[in-house]
DNA sequence: CGGCAAATGCAATTGCATTTGCAATAAGAT
DNA sequence: ATCTTATTGCAAATGCAATTGCATTTGCCG
């Protein structure tokens, strides 16, 4: 099954690219209809599983909320599957959600002892600067 | 509409503040049938709606995860509304969800210009002390 | 001890996010 | 240009957490 170079692909990837933030599938759908105006959810759906697993998009899980996407991050290291560590701003007003880059140290000590922490996720909520200069 | 005092209610209740942990419905339901046998998951999903709106159980969203519930924390403070803030960590071997106390500092400091931080979510993922040692 | 509204058990239903069947379309190799 | 088959659009279907209708049970107050 070798995948194909389509329009909608593109305009799926050019979304995620252009926004740099994490996008939900409804959110994708709005920006590459821009491209292509016929685009349709279900391709979305089936187009964000074909790039995931090729890694060119990386799911993004928040507590209470549907998966979002995002473009894998520039600063990905040499590593293969190593991608630029980062955390996600959640802006409760208009529900956009960023990249936040850096993260705080010492987390692993927060554990209770005989724990092993392999994996960590920081979420803020908030306001963005666009919702907070606006309220 | 006064709330009364049944089996079940203080089955969910007591499943949650003895086992210490964030439990998804279905545990409440398994843990609590202990106590009444014939205990329904609609029952625990009714109890659990009431007695969050008496703020005695505390809603626990995890990222990728249902929702699971808790006791809210012994160490509340005086103030209504300001329970013991923590974190979690959830075991990918078990699936069961520990309160992690103390949160990394300086958190704020990570958004970006201009953004408000009113919350934040911490979760660490790994294996709990059980399946550690069970490795 | 009644009596009545709240709570329960059970089955059926809703609400969403995500997936799928299928006929029509369109990559892209020949 | 042609042929093969992956991809698309659309509608219908899933999966699953959570909710609800209803007849029955059970707190609980007088």
């Amino acid at each position: 099954m070798e995948s194909r170079q389509t329009r909608q692909k593109q305009a799926v990837l050019q979304a995620l690219a252009s926004s740099g933030r994490s996008l939900a599938p409804a959110e994708i759908l709005d920006l590459a209809r821009g491209e292509v105006p016929t685009l349709n959810l279900s391709t979305v759906y089936r187009q964000l599983r074909t790039l995931h697993d090729e890694a060119q998009v990386v799911r993004v899980d928040l507590p209470g909320q549907a998966a979002r996407f995002e473009a894998p991050c520039a600063e990905s290291h040499a590593h293969a599957d190593d991608h630029h560590h980062h955390h996600h701003f959640h802006c409760t007003v208009c529900d956009r959600v960023f990249p936040i880059h850096g993260c705080p140290s010492g987390i692993e000590r927060l554990a209770p002892a005989g724990f092993r922490v392999e994996q960590h996720e920081l979420t803020l909520r908030g306001r963005c600067a666009d919702c907070a200069r606006a309220a």
